[in-house]
DNA sequence: CACATTCTATGGCGATCACCATATTATGGC
DNA sequence: GCCATAATATGGTGATCGCCATAGAATGTG
């Protein structure tokens, strides 16, 4: 009993695009349905939990692609720990310039809306940081940091992407990848130039 | 023909709440005006423009009380690059905890949500983030820094700042502000702890 | 009191929301 | 061809959305 159509991973890509350019609540199903291009009556065929259900796979697409992308950079950097944390903007500072800055973090947008709306989904994308995180905690322990280091500095990393991404978004540059680049070389606040 | 109540007041302050809350689409305008605890006749009395004004409002009140905030930082830190950066991560994680971390960030979630449905406000938000940023600039030139450092390092800590609230938020803990401030003090991938 | 202004109340506009019951068609394995 | 299952189509549920027209009540100054 295979799958015969690809309407319900056409239905995941469409609301995982929508839910970051526009928000989860902006986002209507008939929207999602009529931009997957097809069925409306299958909806609730194919996700009898709606819109919730809907939501789930699109933050596990979207976690796995992101956490796709950290392990080949971290392999792609392996032992460097500045080289990795510079890729790593590139690499986020490169599919904003993409996409003319249209799309959000699709983690961050729900990160924004779920909590006052589901406890459930909110804790899948809590849980979505959380493993992408230790991606990055993992590489820099790779690189001989302390256990300790290593987790916090992966930490303060992510919420610089995640902020830097709100940042570009209102901005329509990416020099804010650049200016956290800069700042990763020199520390935060050090004395003199 | 002065002002007789303190409903617009009310409604806008309501608004800061709930868009931090729950966003900018979820929260409809029945919400706003029943928690405001009152009259929903008036309401495009007070607001012609209806919903677009309410925001347009609950921006310039937010972005202002951000910048006194950060100004009376930047006052009681004058000269102190590191204490100041440090005294920001303590305020907004401060206030996160205060709130249960049920408060995100106004300009963060309509700068998620706000792009693909209204470009005037995107650009309030947008220019909030500037003015915000050059309040925290001014600092770093203070304490001198050069010019175009000032203004990255200025960019970076917000950015940071931002990425922040959205994780502690998940977390429910302000783990994240320390991790950043640990960072603050090394550089981000110095080459040994 | 008169009277303009400020504010509030009511009801409904068309549109959209998430959701679903029902019926019909296409597609497997046998 | 048979038949269960997978998939699509249609139409409508009640609720809520932002918005607004109209009317009435409260409040200030002369």
């Amino acid at each position: 009993m295979p799958r015969k159509t690809d309407a319900r991973a056409r239905a995941i890509a469409t609301a995982v695009r929508l839910f970051r350019i526009q928000g989860y609540t902006a986002t209507g199903l008939t929207q999602i349905i009529d931009e997957s291009g097809a069925p409306k009556g299958s909806f609730y065929f194919h996700f009898p939990r709606g819109k919730a259900q809907l939501a789930e796979e699109a933050i596990d697409h979207y976690v796995a692609s992101r956490i796709s992308l950290l392990r080949e950079i971290s392999a792609n950097t392996a032992g460097h720990a500045l080289k990795f944390v510079h890729q790593i903007f590139a690499a986020f500072a490169a599919e904003m310039v993409a996409s003319d800055f249209q799309y959000g973090c699709l983690m961050q947008n729900l990160a924004n809306e779920l909590p006052a709306l589901d406890a459930e989904l909110t804790k899948r994308v809590a849980r979505g940081f959380i493993d992408s995180t230790e991606i990055v905690a993992e590489h820099f322990r790779e690189c001989g940091f302390a256990s300790a280091r290593a987790s916090s500095t992966a930490a303060a990393l992510v919420a610089a992407v995640e902020g830097a991404r709100t940042i570009a978004r209102l901005e329509r540059t990416p020099a804010i990848f650049q200016a956290l680049a800069d700042v990763s070389v020199r520390g935060w606040a050090a004395p003199k130039g």
